[in-house]
DNA sequence: TTGTAGGCGTTATCAG
DNA sequence: CTGATAACGCCTACAA
């Protein structure tokens, strides 16, 4: 193949000067039909294709978004970044652009730092968020463009949410109304902004429907399996009708948690979770949440930051759309005649 | 932030040419131990970082490799891909290397092409082979630098691979010595070549064990819900003691069709997966497994690669080691006594 | 409409 | 040990 051709060869193969070949590409500049149609065939014919680097070096642009991928094992909802990638892949081909990847783990920026100070990319999807965000930090400092994928408390920042808040109001008050008065809900850490969204939709779930919420029952920095066991059986003891977990992952250990006790789903205590995801799919039984679409947050996420690269002012926004499974996890049994 | 100073600008603030400043920073070339000293304090102090892209386009590399991430929802163990990247980029960060990530769906190529056409990476670690790989064939005609992680059955690409016929082989006799002598295997597509080698493994075990295994117990293509619910079946009717599900998703699949039928795992039924991950984290029982180091997968892949780059010819290989942890889901019952 | 020349930021060559 | 000077492959005034 003809992997290595310049645009100064595909010149003197049809006789005329390289800028004419640059242009006929670009599409830039005046050039007469005949010879953009003579070197648009040669290209074809040759499979030439520009050498990504040198249009770089002299455009000031590498074509390439980094996306960063958060490091930490165990912790992290892959399908969710999966999807994302997936939606922002989408994008970026349509623009002409590649993804490099940044592994970010916990506080260490490095990968991301590289790319950014080695200019390997125009501008940064972040795929997480934390309550005091060193990427963002980091990202801000610099004024590379950015956008955040999930909630932030910083205003001038440019991020990407799912409507957690109306979801998880939605499921709250849909159990609400389905008989479970005394719900309990379990989150994991404090410092995610997305935990304290949750704590206040499930509130305010609870205030529509003319109720008040157990504090006791509401259990934050659930962490570790310990944790974890500590805060079923509180539930458990305060006679709570059905946990709501703020993760998908929180949801699978709890179950692992209830099975390994013997407390039977849905009969002794019901499960929902306000993240669903196919971490959950091998569950049994299977476990009412809520949905997003995560391949519209990516896809969104990436048409921002083409903007922003654009020169254009953006804000962030909120993507609405959310969708509730009820499942077999939080259908009441006859617990009152029953027993 | 002086970030976009250049090479010239240190040179002619130290009043030297920007040979020498190179010089200084790459190391090659012999170079004054103090001229070097002065230009490594003043890069230090002004934080400079080199175009990747100038330095690129001189050297014709990109200080990247790309990574193809399979595009298909649902059949993608996704916890693996995660920890292969985890430790690519481990070994990518030692060599000043960054990751490209192209999302490869099914025969679609189109960016994994254009990074290679481009020029965007200077090799690629494929994350998934199947019998007849698409992009396998394209890479190898365009001579591109790739290693593949996964088995294959071309002998002339480098491939690197778990080892799996062991795993898969060990995990079989396990079960077989704990007594459970009537075995099923259910696997799924059989155009990948990790089903035809656990089959392999699967019949090896019984032969050193001195027994035959049932041919009818050994289901393949299984690749739908329905599949998933006629193999239960038959397994129950043929009497198995156990199933050996090829992967953590057939296994998940299969665990939720039992509970669906209101068979016990393991006092109906056993269940093992030749593939451990967390997506079984959440299921209950626990599932017997084989688990194998991912991390160490991805960093021998990525060091292959860089050996392939720098010229030298490379062989694949086998990574050896994996881990079998036998749990609930296998724990033989007083069947016989019992019922 | 087309071509010339210079620049993007680095490395490599070859003299001093 | 150091410094001009020419690549690397493409883009873009400016000129013709």
């Amino acid at each position: 193949m003809a992997s290595n051709m310049t645009i100064d060869d595909i010149a003197s193969a049809l006789g005329v000067s390289k800028t004419t070949v640059s242009r006929a590409i670009s599409g830039k500049g005046r050039i007469s039909e005949k010879t953009r149609e003579r070197v648009r065939s040669y290209i074809e014919k040759h499979n030439y294709r520009p050498s990504s680097m040198a249009r770089g070096l002299a455009q000031s642009r590498t074509f390439n978004i980094c996306v960063t991928l958060p490091g930490e094992y165990g912790v992290v909802d892959l399908p969710f970044f999966r999807k994302c990638i997936a939606g922002v892949a989408q994008v970026t081909e349509r623009e002409g652009y590649d993804i490099m990847l940044s592994v970010v783990s916990g506080s260490d920026l490095t990968g991301l730092q590289r790319i950014v100070e080695h200019r390997k990319a125009d501008g940064v999807i972040l795929t997480r968020t934390m309550t005091r965000d060193r990427a963002v930090s980091y990202l801000k400092k610099k004024g590379f463009p950015f956008v955040a994928i999930g909630a932030s408390d910083d205003p001038d920042i440019v991020c990407l949410d799912q409507d957690n808040l109306r979801g998880c109001r939605d499921l709250t008050g849909r159990l609400l109304q389905s008989g479970m008065k005394r719900l309990a809900l379990i989150g994991g850490d404090e410092t995610h902004v997305i935990t304290g969204i949750r704590k206040r939709a499930f509130e305010e779930a609870h205030r529509e429907a003319g109720l008040e919420p157990d504090p006791d029952l509401m259990i934050l920095g659930v962490l570790d399996s310990e944790k974890v066991d500590l805060a079923v059986r509180r539930c458990l003891d305060l006679k709570a009708d059905c946990i709501v977990c703020m993760s998908d992952r929180l949801a699978g250990s709890i179950l692992v948690r209830c099975s390994a006790l013997g407390i039977r789903i849905p009969e002794d205590i019901g499960i929902a979770s306000c993240y669903g995801s196919s971490l959950l799919e091998s569950a049994s039984p299977r476990i009412t949440s809520v949905y997003f679409n995560e391949d519209a947050l990516g896809a969104e996420a990436a048409s921002l930051l083409f903007r922003m690269i654009g020169g254009e002012k953006v804000k962030g926004k909120i993507l609405e759309g959310y969708t509730i499974r009820m499942e077999k996890s939080t259908q009441m049994p006859d617990r009152d005649g029953g027993l």
